[in-house]
DNA sequence: CCCGTCGATGTCAGTGACTGTCGTCAGCCT
DNA sequence: AGGCTGACGACAGTCACTGACATCGACGGG
């Protein structure tokens, strides 16, 4: 499977791409091109080995107009995830009232995580490129840190308290990390991503609860 | 009290500086004014208003051999950090055996922390410019995920498995970098960073547990 | 049907981060 | 003394990123 093909369909789902009616002056879809073509030369040849001009030749365009829709090289593998930080608050809103913090987060990552699971192959591929370079894998944490941020900011229109959203956002986005890279390493049996979040909660219960005395 | 004393109390804290014997063909210490310079003119113009050639110049020194010292224009001020990578892992290895996971990486935490005490100012006026721009905060977010790593080579060195270990360390990070904050931002009362770390990590067993969420 | 505006892109000329290479010169070693 | 090394300067080059301006199809009003 080509890795356009994986792309295309990753983009699409996360990305709200304004098409142009029919045939203007330009082709259509410039955003996406960029898109495609960044992760094929990242993959090719490496990130560093990359210059935007070639991305931007590769997608038919010019440099100038690549940072037009990217603000810088890194940033267009991660179009879209400024969304999931606005649909996770959105799912932790709507969590039923007696839900405790953490427990409403588990569940609203789990249900942000179905979806993802349909675009498994696309999921991976970009994850191989992030994971392969620094750089990539820098940006990939401000992306986290961004969802702690907005998951604090939904727990507390909650009504939870600064504090607990705050610890709760940053010990439930990591529990999130290690179940992701579980699914993303899991190659023979493909789990659900929901059951393995689900999972990873539980089994941090089992850790929390001999870790916080401190041990004599 | 001025940035420069309190910078050079917080570099030859956390930094291995090979000084010349003597007074030699150029000025020692090199790589601390060079810090030194970086420190002052990130916070009187800002990160993006400073070009490397400026601190260079303010240090004596030329662009060229800013790069000597420094892979780039961020990492100046993060010199240092992988030290306490290997600080941490250091006090990990030699919890007692009983130790759980994360009762071991608190205690190593709380340990590495206690020094960072009686550079409070250092550390708050380092932290004050991090936090004041985004491409250093994601510098920071790095130097966090090096502890991460770090700390479960050290679990797993222990005997915990790789999954515990994961979680655990990525937990616990967490909430050290909760009650750093909670450090950092506590002004009238100078409480001990130690302590924070500990109350925090109890909140984590109340918040993971579900027994009671307290009240922010 | 013509015309003015708009939006997406191209073109061009920068600035500044970062690198490769070579030259310089004290201190050190033999 | 003479060669070596280590830390630095000088210089040229690449590339990420930006600002300013031009271009031209689409679209709407007249």
């Amino acid at each position: 499977m080509s890795v356009t093909v994986v792309s295309l369909a990753l983009m699409t789902a996360v990305t709200d791409i304004a098409y142009h009616r029919v045939m203007g002056r330009w082709e259509p879809n410039a955003r996406e091109r960029l898109f495609l073509a960044a992760l094929e030369l990242y993959a090719e040849r490496g990130f560093e080995q990359t210059t935007v001009a070639e991305i931007a030749r590769r997608a038919g365009l010019t440099e100038r107009t690549f940072f037009r829709h990217f603000p810088d090289k890194r940033e267009v593998l991660f179009t879209g995830s400024d969304g999931m930080v606005g649909q996770l608050a959105e799912v932790i809103a709507r969590a039923p009232q007696e839900s405790l913090p953490l427990g409403a987060v588990a569940e609203a990552l789990g249900a942000v995580a179905r979806p993802m699971q349909e675009r498994r192959e696309g999921v991976l591929a970009r994850q191989k490129v992030v994971a392969a370079h620094a750089e990539l894998r820098e940006r990939e944490l401000v992306k986290r840190s961004k969802l702690v941020a907005g998951t604090v900011e939904a727990l507390e229109a909650r009504g939870v308290g600064p504090r607990a959203a705050r610890l709760s956002a940053e010990v439930a986005l990591g529990v999130f990390h290690v179940a992701f890279e579980r699914w993303v390493g899991a190659d023979g049996e493909t789990r659900e991503l929901p059951d393995m979040i689900a999972e990873t909660f539980a089994e941090l219960r089992e850790v929390a609860v001999g870790g916080g005395v401190p041990a004599g």
